[in-house]
RNA sequence: GGCCCAGUGGCUCAGUUGGUUAGAGCGCCGCCCUGUCACGGCGGAGGUCGAGGGUUCGAGUCCCUUCUGGGUCGCCA
């Protein structure tokens, strides 16, 4: 039976008792870890969020009636105990952060009964996480996921304090938005008041951040909830939270550097790490000619090698097609893995025909100096000599390569790069390798569309040397944009705006978006610009992933409270669902209902 | 939409080439125990092997379909 804790106040958290407060009592509330019942003693563990506190309960103390009590105690009650702080007399548990002391109770209430809950409240869960996201409220309660909350709290008040210290300030942008078709998928709200219209939720607070400086906020941060209608993946989530910001007056460098202190400031007060300034920059290029990838990982070499010239004119048609179809011959060099089994490679062409490849061409270099390869009886002797030499091969090294299209074989090598450094176990998993990778491409070409779109968004400005190109050859044209990478992941990334009106004409232009189609979509910033608008840049990080990465947590469910399974459902809530005619009605919204069966 | 992995008491798992009554640890319940803290001792309950169909004398095990969860490609300006 549940009782009150009137005339009961809580004086301290489980572990912010020590030995400098034996003699006094106190009142701790929280839950029942354990209970181990000795006969005429009983011991309880009594847990909150800062951890587990032991209560001692003898009938010297508490009266008969009060260790019948205590002998009732079964995970997960809630209760009140007042008592007094003591020295153990038995023996000091060194695993805990009280374990010198415990609470010698005069007083038990138990506030609350508990089930038996479906899995156990412990650190490092082996539960199937089906489990642990059906009774979140649970799962929450365990150590180490509280601890991920608690340093995410911390990171984001860190953060706060940061940016407002720097002159940045916290202004709300709408969750109910227009819907901008370029992008990713909205999410749609229905209108009631205005049937047949809908809001977005916003994918980014992009817009109205431009506008706050349009409106001479000069310097804005949020921590914006973001919402986008795609699928998931381990760090992906269809709801997630930037740290978004936007600065006037300022190009690329002036956002870098005020972004670098923050994460040095945020790395030491959050974890303890030490950042080194200035982080690393890598221009786009550079990134993909040396990792196939626009967020390398530099925690370990095995750089991609471009081999093309070494290999033109070889006997070896894979190579030669794809270098006369206007793409490359690349290489990584796997050191010392020249004798991985005949199976094993034959699962990295298969990973590699994940990502595009038509194939992947091995060359073993045997530690005797001889070469293991699918395609040797094509070359002279000469020839892969040089590619040998090419690829800085000694014996005993694995050498891949991958010829077809540029972008098919950035894609493909670098995702065996990781794969192969992954099972070579090379990634030094305490590293913290932050690097920016800065001149994007403004356009990219969308095979599909037959068009050019944006690779960041259509508000991006051209380098200042590349303007020209806008008109003559737009995929050329790089862009002041930027990400920050950590450790081979997108934190985030930004942009200096346009903010002159005839070359965000000609952007639109270049994106096959008519004068009007323009207006019709981005009016209001257009509009907006013409009354007078200071050159800005802005910068977005994916706080959950940024929390992900320090706690070197591996999903980014693992650091927000209640996140969504893969179909975008939540399994506590069951949400999505469907709902009441009545609102459908109100709507005007018709469900095709499924006519099958 | 494609490919891959997993699903067996409450939890985590084992279960051989298909073969008697499907096991273990933890947890749970009862009794005992005055210094435990992975407490201990004795006893006990608890399973449509994710679901449906098929092959077979016989299916947890083989085949097909399907559901659920995860990873990934596409997608994510």
């Amino acid at each position: 039976m549940a009782e009150s804790m009137k005339g009961l106040k809580r004086t301290h958290r489980c572990t912010e008792l020590s030995a400098a407060n034996v003699g006094e009592v106190v009142t701790v509330m929280g839950w029942v870890q354990k209970q181990r019942n000795k006969g005429g003693i009983i011991f309880v563990d009594l847990r909150d969020r800062t951890g587990l506190l032991q209560i001692i309960f003898e009938e010297s103390d508490i009266k008969a009636e009060g260790l019948e009590k205590a002998a009732k105690l079964r995970s997960e009650f809630v209760i009140a105990v007042v008592g007094r702080v003591e020295k153990r007399s038995g023996a000091v548990n060194e695993n805990l952060a009280t374990g010198d002391i415990e609470i010698r109770a005069t007083e038990l209430r138990i506030l609350s009964e508990a089930e038996t809950p479906p899995f156990p409240i412990e650190a490092d869960s082996k539960t199937k996480e089906e489990l642990r996201l059906k009774y979140r409220y649970l799962d929450l309660r365990r150590p180490d996921l509280q601890g991920k909350m608690i340093l995410r709290s911390k990171i984001a008040a860190k953060i706060r304090s940061f940016l407002t210290e720097e002159g940045f300030l916290e202004i709300e942008t709408p969750i109910l938005q227009k819907s901008t078709p370029e992008g990713a998928r909205d999410y749609l709200v229905p209108s009631r008041v205005h049937p047949g219209s809908f809001y977005a939720l916003p994918q980014s607070p992009q817009l109205f951040k431009q506008l706050l400086m349009c409106s001479g906020y000069d310097r804005y941060f949020q921590i914006a909830k973001c919402f986008r209608d795609e699928d998931l993946r381990a760090d992906r989530q269809p709801e997630f939270t930037q740290v978004d910001m936007e600065l006037s007056f300022v190009d690329v460098d002036d956002v870098i550097e005020v972004n670098e202190r923050l994460i040095q400031y945020v790395c030491k007060e959050a974890i303890g790490l030490d950042v080194q300034l200035p982080i690393q920059r890598m221009t786009w290029q550079d990134a993909m000619d040396r990792y196939g990838s626009d967020k390398p990982d530099t925690r370990f070499g095995m750089e991609l090698q471009n081999v093309s010239e070494v290999v033109a004119g070889c006997g070896f048609g894979v190579f030669t097609s794809a270098l006369e179809n206007g793409g490359s011959v690349r290489g990584i060099n796997a050191k010392g893995q020249a004798e991985m089994p005949r199976k094993k490679i034959d699962a990295l062409v298969e990973f590699a025909k994940g990502y595009g490849a038509k194939g992947l061409a091995y060359l073993a270099v045997l530690p005797d100096g001889s070469y293991k390869s699918s395609f040797a009886k094509f070359m002279t002797e000469d020839q892969l000599k040089a590619l040998v030499e090419a690829m800085q091969g000694e014996p005993g090294d694995l050498l891949l390569f991958a010829a077809d299209k540029n972008k098919v074989v950035y894609n493909v090598l670098g995702a065996l790069r990781l794969e192969v450094a992954a099972q070579m176990g090379i990634i030094d998993e305490d590293k913290f390798n932050f690097l920016w990778v800065t001149e994007f491409p403004l356009l990219e070409w969308d095979e599909e569309e037959n068009r050019y779109t944006a690779m960041h968004h259509p508000f991006t400005m051209p380098m200042d040397e590349d303007l020209a190109l806008l008109d003559t050859d737009p995929g050329k044209v790089r862009a002041k944009a930027y990400d920050i990478v950590l450790n081979g992941t997108e934190l985030g990334g930004g942009s200096v705006r346009i903010f002159q009106s005839d070359v965000q004409e000609k952007m639109f232009e270049c994106l096959g978006f008519s004068k009007e189609d323009a207006y019709n979509r981005f009016g209001f910033l257009l509009n907006a610009f013409k009354y007078g608008v200071p050159p800005h840049a802005g910068l977005a990080y994916g706080l959950d992933r940024l929390v992900m990465l320090l706690v070197k947590a591996d999903s980014i469910r693992e650091v927000i409270a209640f996140p969504k399974v893969k179909d975008a459902s939540c399994l506590m809530t069951n949400a999505p669902d469907i709902v009441d005619d009545k609102q459908l009605e109100e709507l005007m919204i018709e469900v095709v209902k499924n006519t099958e069966e």
